[in-house]
DNA sequence: AGCAAGGCATGAAACGTTTCACAAAGGAGT
DNA sequence: ACTCCTTTGTGAAACGTTTCATGCCTTGCT
């Protein structure tokens, strides 16, 4: 089953074979065709570990994501496959769940693959946990995150801008008091989220607006719901008449738990989103959402990565920004009157 | 770099480092502990493509399934990557998009690659197809689909039983014309829930019911939007009063259109999907489903991946089915007055 | 003291490729 | 007929592990 009985069937070195399956201009036709037709019939299948060892690398790129089962993880993943399957690599999945252990031994095994490059969206960005995550064989790319020391390529969206989109739109329908649902803090784009939250909240002339933070351990739809749990037990003076979730699958959560409650929304309680994934829209009330360009930023990703990786000399490492835009529907129009 | 530089500094032979890596109770503590001295200040990390061009199988879990988006899917992964933790191995995670050519792509790959085993959701499940998928270098296990020839393990849910549960619910809601909507019927899926839907009505024992088939071109929510304006465009007569979708991203498709149209569901149009995804809970009308374990459907499929490659004999394939069941809610609750 | 047994370390072989220096053979130009 | 290319094929080295036969040393037993 190996390359050398396909030579000795064949009636060639080794060599030869392995010029017909690497170059095969450089046989001659009548070897080519003797060797191509040995392997037909020994059913031989090149054996990659051994290519692998020989090159020094993979032919693997690979995507650590915080979670497949998030739409927004799986179309970033879409778009890197596709910068893949043009390179002629192929895109690996892993998922974290948001666990860090989990995320170290991912890591740890791709490395010893030494594959081409990582995707990573890291479970925790704080600038230590980043430099000891880059201490790593191959490049990385973060993906919806930023290392400000620099030492890596990053693609990400503007994550303030698009909190402060979010909740300007809700401070401009007349909400005063507004709850913002996520975490856990440890993820950057919560952190950013949040951030342009409470910049838009500052950035208002007039009057004055709280922010009601609430954090949750995971952007799953069952936190969602737990957190619209709690927003129902607070007091009706003090309670939030909107929120801004850090990202759709709370979302959805907070609005099956309205839902449930008898709230309405979004009269009673009106509710934004992020990431704008295809269920945001047939929900049931559909959502307002911050969009981000997410196919593009796989593939933007993916891209660098592969630049990185075919370099030559010294590569420069580049920060790429998107902006993010926000997405009206059902579930923010009602304009709330002023107390 | 290599394990021979380990050696070098440590003062040993490479195969006490090699020891110290795999089998550390076989080397003197003050061995050990200068090995792995050497190993941290070297930063070395071993080389797993050598590795496994030794052992001949790499430490991979391989699922080629037909569409990462798909949370039924995502879901599936979940239970396989649970238990290849468990074994120490990572899972790999593919996305053939419903094409077979890039499913052909994806097996070759994973096949130089040795993986040990192939979870795998086929595009095609034609039995010609089948037995030219299974000429494989690693062991594989069917998920969601079948081998009639039993050439390898299989993992499903019985999906006629399935199909049967959802349309005898709609007849017994008064239901007299029906629609089966869901594609390409190359998928067995498809073909088995059509199965069952027929069978239902053909059960009938009182007046006859009209079964109206709309082939879709995949499964996806798009896919479901277009199936709807097509049902919208049928005369009055013999518009179908409720849909039975092959999975719910089609019916959230459907949803949509409806909603978008003016359909009021379930009184205009009743709904039943299949999967019971999480957001089918949460869609615009709660939408009753029929729901499939498909956590324990990935992890069985892995367990049995992990004793067909651990067997030592002659391994005995195994057929799993599992039931599904109903989930009533409220996008089929309505009764359909007799004609 | 002699011997068996066990614990440890060693060095070389093997895994299946790719690559590279070299050689043979054929053709073209003089 | 000679040289000089070009085309095509060869065989061996190298990639970084693991494994295994071998042998040394220590220890305990008789």
């Amino acid at each position: 089953m190996s390359i050398k009985e396909v030579a000795a069937r064949a009636g060639v070195s080794v060599g030869t074979v392995s010029n017909v399956l690497n170059r095969p201009h450089a046989v001659s036709a009548a070897n080519r065709e003797r060797v191509q037709q040995a392997i037909d019939d020994l059913g031989f299948v090149r054996n990659e570990s051994a290519r692998q060892l020989r090159a020094g690398r993979s032919r693997f790129l690979a995507a650590v994501v915080l979670d497949v089962a998030n739409p927004f993880f799986t179309d970033v993943a879409r778009g890197a496959q596709e910068a893949a399957d043009a390179a002629g690599l192929v895109l690996l999945l892993c998922s974290s769940h948001e666990d860090v252990e989990r995320e170290r031994r991912h890591l740890e095994v791709l490395g010893e693959q030494r594959v081409t490059g990582i995707l990573l969206s890291p479970v925790d960005s704080s600038p230590e946990r980043l430099t000891e995550l880059l201490t790593n064989r191959s490049p990385v790319v973060l993906v919806d995150s930023q290392d400000p020391g620099r030492q890596t390529c990053s693609v990400a969206v503007d994550d303030v801008h698009g909190g402060r989109l979010a909740v300007r739109h809700l401070l401009d329908a007349g909400h005063r008091r507004i709850a913002f649902i996520g975490g856990p803090n440890r993820l950057q784009q919560v952190r950013d989220r949040l951030e342009g939250a409470r910049a838009a909240v500052a950035e208002l002339e007039e009057d004055a607006a709280a922010l009601t933070v609430l954090e949750t351990e995971g952007l799953t739809v069952e936190e969602g719901r737990r957190a619209g749990a709690r927003i129902a037990q607070l007091p009706a003076r003090s309670r939030p008449t909107a929120a801004f979730c850090a990202n759709d699958l709370v979302a959805l959560g907070v609005l099956q738990d309205a839902t449930a409650r008898g709230v309405r929304v979004p009269q009673d309680l009106a509710l934004v989103g992020y990431d704008d994934i295809d269920f945001a829209a047939a929900a049931a009330v559909p959502l307002t959402s911050v969009r981000q360009p997410r196919h593009l930023l796989g593939r933007t990703a993916a891209e660098l990565l592969l630049a990185e990786a075919g370099a030559s000399t010294a590569h420069e490492h580049q920060q790429v920004v998107f902006q993010p835009d926000l997405v009206v529907r059902l579930s923010s129009r009602h304009r709330r009157p002023r107390r």
